[in-house]
DNA sequence: CCGATCTTTCAGAAATTTCTGAAAGATCGG
DNA sequence: CCGATCTTTCAGAAATTTCTGAAAGATCGG
């Protein structure tokens, strides 16, 4: 019998084991995914990464976890935990106890997805009305057919941009089960 | 009397240069800020820039002319026409008795956002889909709370990308009056 | 105030992306 | 088939972005 439980106890932390390895395996896959596919979303690689990485991790981690578990610089990982913190996706965590400062990511995917979007509207949005606007305006005044065409193309483009605007503050600002519902309608 | 006709055909010959003046200024810096937003929307400047300046173009336009316009090297304009006439942004217009290709831009702002959705979709949706919804199988079996919570997660996100997928194809698909409409109630 | 520990900054290096210009390839009329 | 004209490709150059590693700065307990 001591015998039989003992092979049971080895057996179990072999499971254990394997399974905490197969559980590596497919996180560090998926932060280096994420982190590829970052390239193509116009984030940079290692912001990606570390956001797929603390939106992963268990427990709040350090500036000195991240370097290590990424191979990256100390500057490196500073500079994008910071930008991480700046956009929102993930936050400062204090401990009682440590000088360190630990960085928690926010999980929620509607969070996530409301703070990308104002984020991408900032960034794409925001700029494209003020060129048009600005391009508008300026050749409001032109009495030549390429003029006038030049005109409506800015304001075809402007009054576009500008619903896609207003659209996006409208989803953002939903409750997350709204959007579902609305969603649902929208796709049933 | 000559004089005076004279003189009204100076005055409108001046006013007809200072419009144009005035419209290629214009053109000119949509073209220019149009390709700096380009980089934020992770197309690179040139492609930005082409198409701008085709969209705004009374007529169609061939290699060389964006080439001088421009100021690009053959090899650039050649290579970004063709990526903008494989994403469906503009098209080859032959014309008869010429050798030459010309490209003329689709101008409809509906069809331009249906056209830059699917690219979106295509580049970034879909293989975030597709690491997500891996990662989540190869790690379904776990039974530690650490792989579960990962496998949750995991599920949350591809559900959550694959829903927007899910609309994004929906919304692409609806006739422009149709998707106002919706958006007007949904603004309303 | 001091040393220890942690954070921040940034000049130059490395990596990546984009562009040039020339050469090769295609297609046409004659 | 030939020369003229236009298109395509691509090696290396140029521009841009990202990263490193070290130095400077901040904050704490004692």
């Amino acid at each position: 019998i001591k015998f039989l439980v003992f092979s049971n106890f080895q057996y179990l932390l072999k499971t254990v084991n394997a399974e905490a390895e197969k559980l590596k395996q497919a996180r560090d896959e998926f932060v280096a995914q994420w982190g590829a596919l970052g390239t193509q979303w116009g984030i940079n690689r290692t912001m990606a990464q570390i956001h797929a990485l603390l939106m992963t991790a268990p427990q709040p981690m350090t500036t000195d976890d991240v370097m290590e578990d990424l191979e990256i610089s100390r500057g490196n990982a500073h500079t994008n935990l910071k930008e991480l913190v700046a956009w929102g996706l993930i936050r400062v965590v204090v401990k009682k106890g440590e000088r360190r400062e630990f960085f928690e990511a926010e999980k929620d995917v509607w969070q996530i997805f409301t703070i990308v979007a104002r984020e991408r509207k900032r960034r794409e949005i925001e700029p494209a009305l003020a060129i048009l606007s600005k391009c508008a305006e300026e050749s409001s005044g032109i009495k030549s057919p390429e003029g006038v065409a030049f005109y409506e193309q800015m304001r075809a483009l402007e009054d576009f941009v500008g619903f896609a605007s207003k659209m996006s503050d409208r989803i953002s600002s939903m409750k997350h089960g709204f959007a579902l519902q609305m969603a649902a309608k929208l796709l049933g």
